[in-house]
DNA sequence: TGAGTGTCTGTGAACGTACACAGAGTAGGT
DNA sequence: ACCTACTCTGTGTACGTTCACAGACACTCA
């Protein structure tokens, strides 16, 4: 039977004081590894902690320091996707390794609809976070302006337009898209064309531009078919009215390695092969590149570095250092397999 | 350029009590709802909240009520199965929600190394959080012994074996695995084999179990791969190690949709058809279930509705109710598509 | 009128910590 | 001998809330 009668109190530093004979302020400095206290005390005191089991009250701490040492991970995606784009899990333990490496508690506010945003605005108004990382914001984010105004230490990963001002930590998707567009166009294909998704993002609307920016003259806008999320079954559609629309379409830039699975699995229905009838390339460099058939070729893009230097730079901030203005960008890098 | 001057301090519950001519006191009753206050007091003062900003400092709060207002939510997995196993992210969702309405905030704590188990436990015993909810722990795992020695409330989705005190949630994997598999049977295959994952932890060895009871007599062990995590690898290399072993075999139970995702690749590998040479079933009824080619057939289960109950047990605990001995199953279902 | 009851309000204390300050002691230099 | 600097320690106060208590007032009923 579990019962709860007598959940014993916690030892305070009172009680650390009175075990080892001083002072609450001389615990306090062995606590917090402050000089200018005697090897005498300090042993006594290391003695006394371990013996009444003494661990700092985090409440008290964090009122009198005005800080609630926690760092918030906004995700603004619909649930869906948060299960299913890779990306997200992987920025997640990034920034959960970099935060808790410091000490900081790693929150994780969920925005899936217009009520969660202002109970994510309620939230961070009330200091419970020290700071926040976002993933993914979109243009205009209503949860942006909130962090403007609180003038709340942020990070972003991605960069919408209207954040100029604002530290990210991102990747070229523009470069990189070209530079596996052009690659694509190196194996001889003719007909290219592209599923474009998510393009309220930045990391959508880039990785389109660098397509264009890769076919240039040979640029055809009736070969872009664009979705609107990162998902197996938009994939999947997109491939479906490229099929539509040309059917002699021989090459394909899925605008991530989501949705090129579901893009393959189109292909595979409509009875082309691959990479014989149409060569496809994906972005990420997921797991579920290595779950194709055939193994996708791809960019390769530091998920989990980059949710890892986001909350870096968070810590940064609160450390008091100026944040590094116009972002910091990590290195890509194109992954050639089978599918194309 | 962001500068961070005059950081202007939050409104306290002095400076509303001063705005509206009152007592901290009314004030306090005004914002937590309590009876005995005057009309023409309490829109004066909701007035001056108003106007001053005001929201109420947690840390103090927490300080005089000796709770954190938080709840743990402990997963014991390595990283990679957080990426791939779907359910952990549904749970993970469903307890938030369930958390977030009853203005609960959710900690998630990955264990994912010896390391990681020592920082938890110094985290839960530092007071952070007011309950835990655990998903799949093992057979003897050490932060089990540390929630007991805290007396602190929790629920565990999943049981170990040596778990009979603590509240649980979970379904009846034995009882569901005994129903598709004898559904298989139904469809008169003869040589049925089965991929059994994670046998360190209840839903392993209890699907297991239910394999075992349908086939009865007509048991092989000879025809049981066990592999051990639930991933699309290990589902590869189950399926390739039963072909190894029964080139003849043509019914397959993998314990979750990702195994029967990567067993089905394994097929496809070896030249089998499915459902026409091997019928093949899953259990979960997952994001992987309708990304299978055919689609899978597979049990359904509410693995969102497990972190809300949990999460729900443990709040009711909060509230001082009584915790609900022996646990709480949900129902499965069994869903039938293509594969088999 | 007086006691009793119910409504409303203000005040002091407490929660457990960090920090500033004062003061004691010791050592070194002039 | 004195001043200065450095090391070490204890005490008072503040952080922003909740809670228990006491007191003021209004109303009812004997």
């Amino acid at each position: 039977m579990v019962t709860n009668p007598g959940r014993r109190k916690r030892a305070t530093i009172h009680d650390v004081a009175a075990e080892a004979g001083v002072s609450r302020g001389t615990v306090s400095r062995v606590v917090n590894n402050e000089p200018y206290v005697s090897a005498e005390a300090r042993i006594a005191i290391e003695a006394a902690i371990e013996k009444v089991g003494y661990v700092p009250n985090t409440a008290a701490r964090n009122l009198v320091m005005q800080r609630s040492q926690a760092v918030g991970l906004i995700v603004h995606e619909p649930h869906s996707l948060f299960l299913e784009d890779p990306n997200i899990g992987e920025i997640l333990l990034g920034a959960n390794s970099a935060l808790s490496r410091a000490d900081y508690q790693m929150v994780s506010l969920v925005i899936e609809s217009e009520r969660d945003t202002e109970r994510v605005a309620r939230y961070l108004s009330g200091g419970f976070v020290d700071g926040v990382v976002v993933v993914s914001a979109r243009e205009q984010d209503p949860i942006t302006r909130v962090i403007e105004r609180l003038d709340l230490p942020a990070a972003f990963v991605g960069h919408p337009q209207d954040l100029r001002e604002l530290p990210y930590v991102g990747i070229n998707n523009r470069a990189a898209a070209r530079g596996i567009t052009e690659r694509l166009i190196g194996t001889g294909r003719q007909r290219i064309g592209m599923i474009a998704a998510a393009l309220d993002r930045d990391s959508g609307s880039d990785r389109l531009a660098g397509f264009t920016d890769a076919l240039g003259d040979r640029f055809d806008p009736g070969l872009v078919a664009p979705v609107p999320l990162y998902t197996y079954a938009d994939g999947r559609d997109g491939m479906r009215a490229l099929l539509a629309r040309d059917p002699l379409i021989d090459g394909v830039f899925a605008a991530s390695d989501v949705i090129a699975a579901g893009a393959l699995n189109a292909l595979r229905e409509a009875g082309r092969r691959v990479p014989e009838d149409v060569g496809i390339v994906g972005f990420d460099d997921s797991a579920w590149a290595l779950r194709c058939q055939p193994l996708l070729s791809t960019v390769r893009q530091p998920a989990n570095g980059l949710g890892q230097r986001a909350a870096e730079s968070v810590l940064s901030q609160l450390r008091g250092e100026p944040p590094v203005l116009g972002g910091i960008l990590l290195d890509t890098e194109i992954v050639w397999r089978d599918s194309a």
